[in-house]
RNA sequence: GGGGGCACGCCGGAGCUGGAGAGCCGGGCCAGACUGUAAAUCUGGUGCGUCAGCUGAAUAGGUUCGAAUCCUAUUGCCCUCA
């Protein structure tokens, strides 16, 4: 579907929606579940449950993603990754199986499939031929999952990843294969690694169209807030993402009015609050002369003010789209929306 | 009062046995980037200009083909002795 077009929303109408818009950290990365339309499916499948007195689910990545992101430091073999520390120059290695058994220690509800995450871009052989490699390590890790069991007293659940980079035939073929696995959920990834947002919107709008519609379906790693409510509207159900975290620490904010970079001068005498229309307390409270004046000051405080606006706003625009699915006029409202959210104040 | 040291651009530092520089390093400041988090990170810019150039190393002289650099005086600041 074409970025900004009217179209149909997929899947998401036919979901049952959860109370509450999840997020946890996890490790010390801070994870976001932003939409949970059909989580609920999740929680029928059993999958989802209480952590130790928390109220939120826990998902944990299997470090596919860093197969990408620290690809000078690893070396692929069909066995498995081996990682050079960074920081001792240690190396660890990463298997299909040890990853489960990490994430079962971990206790996540929701594990990851070890995959590799393709860069962009990237050649066709070699996305076909990792497609391959994710598509057998996903039968190792399923294989690895079914014969163990979680080691709390809940199950786990554990979610393939679709891949093919941004080659359609590559796409459909992962997504289907992903889909025959018959999880109780499906992730999408290789995507948002530096295409263009158009054809991040074509792969997902394609393998939406495959993966099935009664599960959720979840979109690794977007995004920006256009991009979310882009892709709500093809069918993704949930998102996770370090831009509205990572972002604001580097004095980027999101509000419902469009982005402030709240380092600029022009914030220097604006004693208006962060985002006065903010659910979030903080944000309200302090002004934005005040929270530049803490970015300039390199006090920790300016990026702790910040994440919770770009949190909370990031819940309380996913919190809008699922209301406005449920009334019926989601496609009106993203598209009365994103002109307002790509405006730079 | 004696002795010693220092002085440039928003700030600090370095360069100073003569071969300039609108230069170097750091900070600040002004912008930009960031998408399944290694990274409170990274990148660019920061005298004036009509884009040809112009001004410029505390101030004023001197030596020299040539001075931020050497000499003299003045001003200001720092250290030290009394």
């Amino acid at each position: 579907m074409p970025v900004g077009t009217a179209g149909t929303v997929k899947a998401v109408h036919q979901h049952e929606l959860v109370n509450d818009v999840q997020a946890q950290i996890i490790l010390g990365n801070t994870y976001h579940l932003y939409l949970r339309p059909g989580m609920d499916i999740l929680q029928q499948a059993g999958g989802l449950h209480r952590f130790n007195g928390w109220d939120r689910p826990i998902l944990t990545d299997s470090g596919g993603y860093q197969v990408y992101s620290l690809s000078n430091n690893r070396k692929i073999k069909e066995e498995g990754v081996t990682f050079q520390s960074h920081i001792d120059g240690a190396s660890h290695f990463f298997s299909p199986e040890n990853v489960m058994d990490i994430q079962r220690i971990i206790g996540a509800d929701i594990m990851m499939a070890f995959d590799e995450c393709t860069p962009y871009p990237c050649a066709y052989d070699y996305a076909k031929n990792s497609m391959g490699l994710t598509h057998r390590w996903l039968e190792r890790c399923c294989n690895r999952f079914d014969a163990t069991q979680g080691l709390y007293e809940y199950e786990q659940t554990l979610f393939p990843i679709v891949q093919g980079s941004t080659f359609p035939d590559l796409r459909q073929a992962s997504a289907e294969f992903i889909a025959s696995m018959d999880r109780p959920a499906n992730a999408i990834g290789g995507l948002s690694v530096g295409e263009p947002a158009e054809e991040m919107y074509q792969m997902t709008d394609l393998v939406c169209s495959i993966l099935p519609a009664d599960k959720p379906r979840y979109l690794m790693g977007v995004g920006t807030p256009v991009n979310i409510l882009e892709c709500i509207a093809l069918g993704i159900d949930m998102f996770d993402c370090v831009m509205p975290t990572r972002n604001a620490r580097h004095g980027m904010l999101y509000t419902s009015k469009g982005i402030v970079n709240i380092r600029n001068a022009k914030w220097k005498d604006d004693f208006s609050p962060v985002d006065e229309d903010s659910p979030c307390a903080t944000s309200r409270f302090y002004t934005k002369a005040y929270l530049r004046h803490l970015v300039h000051s390199s006090e920790i405080l300016g990026m702790q003010i910040g994440t919770l606006q770009n949190l909370s706003f990031y819940l309380w625009l996913v919190g809008e789209a699922r209301k406005h699915i449920i009334e019926g006029d989601f496609l009106s409202w993203k598209n009365q929306m994103v002109p307002q959210l790509e405006q730079r104040l």
